[in-house]
DNA sequence: CCGGTTACGCTACTCAGGTAGCGAAAAGGA
DNA sequence: TCCTTTTCGCTACCTGAGTAGCGTAACCGG
């Protein structure tokens, strides 16, 4: 290593304050000046480190991330929309953040915004997929198990299933701009279990 | 009426210049300043009629979209992945949209924005959501229609069912960044249609 | 302890989206 | 014809994201 070496403190203190004006203020609340200034350093320093506005919130949702394990009882039909849940309230909470007390407005919020930030900056996309795998993974392991134990069709498109299950969840809270609860959940679960054909059990 | 009348014509050669730009140029090079310039008249004027850049663009896609009609030939596994892929391919024009050419990145567009800008302006969410109400309408008739015919289950939740179909393309362009093709379009109603429990027709 | 290298902080700047304020133009009504 | 109302175009400005350039500080190897 030659050089300056880059002080160590400075990323857990921006990501703090950082965090602090994304919850309470929302993406747009989200100024790098004033991260700068609440986390000591100087705006230039803040932009060596995350290059984009964009970057700085994607590092901050991924903190922000409980690292969920999903609780596997054995019955898929319970399993399943708990776990939807998870990630639901997770869609929720960024859903939330940074709307005015009483606002009753469907704004997605961070979530879209991280979208479109994706769309923007294709590392930031390339990071945010890396964070959905960690979910994919877990997923699949949970549906793969139900299907080794005869639970689900031995022929299943996970994928494709768990792009419908996850793709409804993000579909209600950015398209159509309903929130997703435990009993939304639990109709997709059932509605991707039994299929639409008749004579399903 | 009282007052000045507004231009008539303004409206067609704003929309026209913006749809040039955001077809050639993507969301970023959708600038107002330009626009202005080439429908010939003040920014003040444009920003009289369209509050926002964002609103601009939704109006912009508003009049690309394709009034495209259902075609019911009575077999809902052909006419459901038809309609499928009708819709992922007004996502992967705008997906498109604005990429230099060679560009394989899988950058979502101008859908991400459109869903950014719902986010951020609650008219522009109730605005896309009228947009979206066409389209929920006609899955919504068709998948009855086929419920009524038979081919679907008597108590099928039809919401949840066009959530998962339709939530599963935009989930893979936004979030997963991959295209759709009709390909896939039809593992997710083959998926949808069986359901993932053994033993189903 | 000296030269190379990299990080830091500062000031000043660009650029894009959006706004304020004003005078002039285009209508309708009295 | 004059008054009111609304739109238009213009210039000037504001704000937030991001950058350029420079002097200085911190570290490493010789």
């Amino acid at each position: 290593m030659v050089g300056r070496p880059r002080r160590s403190d400075v990323d857990e203190s921006v990501i703090k304050a950082a965090t602090e004006l994304l919850l309470t203020r929302g993406y747009a609340g989200l100024s790098p000046d004033e991260v700068a200034e609440r986390a000591g350093i100087a705006k230039t320093t803040l932009y060596r480190r995350w290059p984009t506005k964009d970057h700085l919130a994607l590092a901050v949702v991924n903190r922000l991330q409980d690292h969920d394990e999903i609780t596997d009882t054995g019955d898929i039909r319970r399993d399943l929309p708990a776990y939807l849940e998870k990630i639901a309230a997770g869609l929720n909470r960024m859903r939330a953040a940074g709307r005015a007390p009483g606002d009753e407005d469907a704004s997605a919020g961070t979530v879209a915004e991280l979208v479109a930030a994706a769309a923007r900056h294709p590392d930031v996309g390339e990071l945010e997929r890396q964070m959905y795998a960690r979910r994919n993974t877990l997923a699949r392991a949970l549906l793969e198990k139900a299907r080794d134990r005869g639970q689900l069709r031995a022929d299943l498109d996970v994928e494709a299933l768990f792009d419908q299950l996850a793709g409804a969840l993000y579909y209600r809270v950015l398209i159509t701009g309903l929130p997703v609860d435990r009993a939304y959940a639990e109709r997709l679960v059932d509605t991707a279990l039994r299929g639409a054909t008749p004579e399903n059990g």
